[in-house]
Order: C-alpha cells, then structure tokens, then sequence
DNA sequence: AACTGCAACAACCGCCGTGCG
DNA sequence: GCGCACGGCGGTTGTTGCAGT
C-alpha cells in the first residue's frame, strides 16, 4: 500500500514556526522526550508533521545548538572536512558540537563556496557586493535519482577539492582535473598545509598562524591539532599516518 | 524614498537505511 | 526473507532583510 505521506496536507501548519510553537514543542520534548517523533505533534497539540518537529528541534531549539556566526577556525574545519567527507553535513556537522548540518549546509553554499571560489586566480574576482555570476540555486537538475549520484560524487570526486587547489596561491593556474584525484587518493601534510594555511597569504595565513602557534599540539597518533577555545574541542586537522581513517572511524 | 537584486537562513521534499513484526 | 514505519540525510526552495542604484 506504500508509504503514508510525510504530513497528512490537511489543517497542518507550515513554514516558519511561532514563538508559541516553539514553547509548545521544547516543554513537551522536556517533559516527554522525543521517542515517537510522528507522534509527538498530536500528543503536544502541535498542528505540524513530527518531521517538521524534529527538524525544528534538531536545527533549532535543542538546547546545545550553538547559534552565532561560524569562527574562522570553525569555517576551516569545515573547509577540510569537506575534502575528506563531502556533503556528508551530517558528519561533518558531528565534528563541529553545537552546529546543525543544516547550518553547515548553508555556510559552505553561502560563504565557504563563495569564498574558495574567490580564491580562484584564474577567474576575475567578483567586486563585493555585486558579484553574482551564478544563479542562486545551482542549476543542478531538480531531484531525479542524481541526489545519491550527487553526494557520491561529491565524496568521490569532490568539486570542491578542485577550487581549494586552484585557490591555492602555489598552485599553477591551470591544473588539470587527474592532479587533483592524484592528490585525493594520497591526503598528506602538505594538502593539509596548502588548504589551510595557504589561502590568503595577507588575513587568513595569519590567523591561522596565531591559531597554529597558540594552540597546535601533536595527539597521541601523531596528528597536529587545533584547538578551538571557543567549543572546547581539538580539531584533528593535519591528518597524517592513517589520520584520515582515524577521523572517519571517529564518525 | 522607492525599487531591485542578492545574501543569508529556515524550512520543506523526497530518498535511503535500519529496525521490527 | 519481506514489507512497513520511522528517523535521518542531503538537495532544494521560499522568505526576509539589507545594500546598492
């Protein structure tokens, strides 16, 4: 008979969610929990979907959510984690405490994207405020079997992978696309030391610097750590000697 | 001051993996 | 072993606020 639908289309509220709505929700999952997210909207007296709700309370209102903008240790994190993980948000977002994948999600499609593809050399760089070139939502193919295709592909051969390279001042600027598989297959320190502390040889270089010097330490493996103070929590970001592994074993 | 276009973010949609009967 | 229900995930869309003209 398949699968009901996700929310019944009748009387439920979409779009944004009240105060009200929310002060429901957080006191019945404080109270209750949230065992049965299907139906945990018509025990609360909530007119939503329970996968409404649970995207609310995940993205929004649990109570370890870290709102605010992303750190500059935080946005490399991310940066490097794509290049291992892909658009794996969720286990990226699994290595940032107190961001949502969501939030992650739209960091890299809002800021880190935009930000690797200024770094191309090649291209002319967009002046600051009027740049777009590309339309908002990327002109991907709505759907169709290509979201699996898609995230495969991005672990796989990973787009990004390709500007970090490119955006990296060493980097010759033409580069052709079977170095950077070369150079995926085999993730060493000198990938790590180009992506992270060669992007901006004025600001982001720096800072990365003064992170590196204050706070760099080797783990028990070997593997150089930065620590963010700010979430309490190392980042294993020069993965050496089986580094790689030892962060997706972490997932 | 009004209009326009863009950036940022919240939320939705639909598929997938897994547990359970 | 099979099918269903559910949670989770990633891609996409809608809305809103703001900066530039």
């Amino acid at each position: 008979m398949g699968r009901a639908p996700c929310c019944e289309k009748m009387g439920l509220n979409r779009g944004p969610w009240t105060p009200e709505e929310d002060q429901i929700l957080v006191s019945f999952i404080h109270q209750h929990g949230h065992s049965n997210w299907r139906a945990l909207p018509k025990q609360a007296g909530l007119l939503r979907c329970g996968k409404s709700c649970r995207l609310r309370w995940m993205n929004y209102l649990k109570p370890d959510i870290k709102r605010g903008n992303f750190t500059q240790a935080e946005e490399d994190a991310i940066i490097s984690l794509h290049q291992i993980l892909g658009n794996r948000w969720s286990a990226i977002a699994a290595k940032l405490p107190g961001r949502t994948d969501n939030e992650i999600k739209n960091v890299w499609h809002t800021h880190l994207k935009k930000r690797l593809e200024d770094y191309q050399p090649t291209k002319p760089k967009t002046s600051n405020k009027k740049k777009s070139t590309k339309p908002k939502s990327q002109s991907v193919p709505a759907k169709s079997k290509s979201t699996k295709t898609e995230s495969e592909l991005a672990s796989s051969s990973n787009p990004s992978f390709e500007s970090l390279f490119s955006a990296s001042p060493s980097a010759s600027d033409e580069v052709s696309s079977e170095t950077f598989t070369s150079h995926e297959e085999d993730i060493d320190e000198s990938f790590w030391n180009e992506t992270l502390y060669s992007q901006d040889e004025e600001n982001h270089t720096s800072n990365l610097d003064e992170l590196q010097q204050e706070f760099q330490h080797l783990d028990s493996v070997g593997n150089e750590m930065i620590f963010d103070s700010e979430m309490d929590f190392w980042f294993d970001v020069l993965p050496r000697s089986g580094g790689e592994q030892d962060l997706l074993a972490g997932l």
